[in-house]
DNA sequence: AACCAGGAGACAT
DNA sequence: ATGTCTCATGGT
């Protein structure tokens, strides 16, 4: 399918090697931002988590019993305030309470009691299992399904077809696990300056001098 | 004012 | 097990 370790040689030379990590002090913070940053902008996200910091909500046992129009409003930033703070307290009270026997847990089966979490999906239990408890995993988002494409690679659409396809490539690559924290901190700097239309660019045809058509 | 932003969950095949 | 459809909101 695709070279990785080509590819994390290419976008080193490319953004330099940044030794990157998921933003964020300690694992719980880490796991709240990636569920935060669910289908919205970093910037948001991140100002979500000062707030819940100011609040002292941080900690998963304080964050799981807090009232929840005050987390509420703490994460409003992030915006899909119907559904984040559910999911951030629902991923409190399982870091509360399990997250502590989970460094026992196989890779699998962790990424299994992870997916059991309201709010974590596929793509997030893989980034909280790459970032919060070190475990081999990548990131098959959509920046990452960008670049690949962008490099002449057939990417499926789907998470699960996308993961499969690189299980044999990434297998051959043997990433440390900080090899692939960086790689997906190099993926997300490279699709950033990607379009997520993921069309080679087009010849426009010749501009005509008729003035745009009038919206109804 | 339309459009985008680092998905998840429910449901049907 | 895999594909499809729906939901949902702050910021620019």
């Amino acid at each position: 399918m695709i070279d990785l370790r080509a590819l994390h040689r290419e976008l080193r030379a490319l953004h330099g090697p940044q030794g990157w990590w998921w933003p964020g002090e300690e694992p719980f913070e880490i796991a709240v931002g990636a569920v935060l940053v669910q289908r919205s902008r970093w910037e948001q996200a991140a100002a979500a988590i000062t707030a819940l910091r100011g609040a002292g909500l941080l900690e998963a046992e304080a964050l799981a019993g807090a009232d929840e129009e005050d987390v509420r409003a703490l994460v409003r930033p992030a915006g899909f305030s119907r559904t984040k703070p559910r999911r951030v307290q629902a991923l409190a009270r399982w870091w509360d309470e399990h997250a502590d026997a989970a460094h026992e847990l196989s890779d699998a089966a962790l990424r299994t009691e992870l997916l059991g979490v309201e709010g974590v999906g596929e793509e997030t239990a893989d980034a909280i299992s790459l970032y919060c408890f070190c475990r081999p995993a990548f990131l098959c988002d959509e920046y990452a399904r960008r670049v690949l494409r962008a490099r002449g690679a057939m990417v499926p659409g789907s998470y699960r077809a996308f993961r499969r396809a690189l299980e044999g490539v990434l297998a051959e690559a043997e990433f440390e696990v900080a090899e692939l924290a960086e790689l997906h901190g190099l993926i997300v700097e490279e699709g950033k300056t990607l379009r997520s239309s993921s069309a080679p660019p087009t010849v426009e045809p010749a501009r005509s001098a008729a003035p745009p058509r009038a919206r109804r």
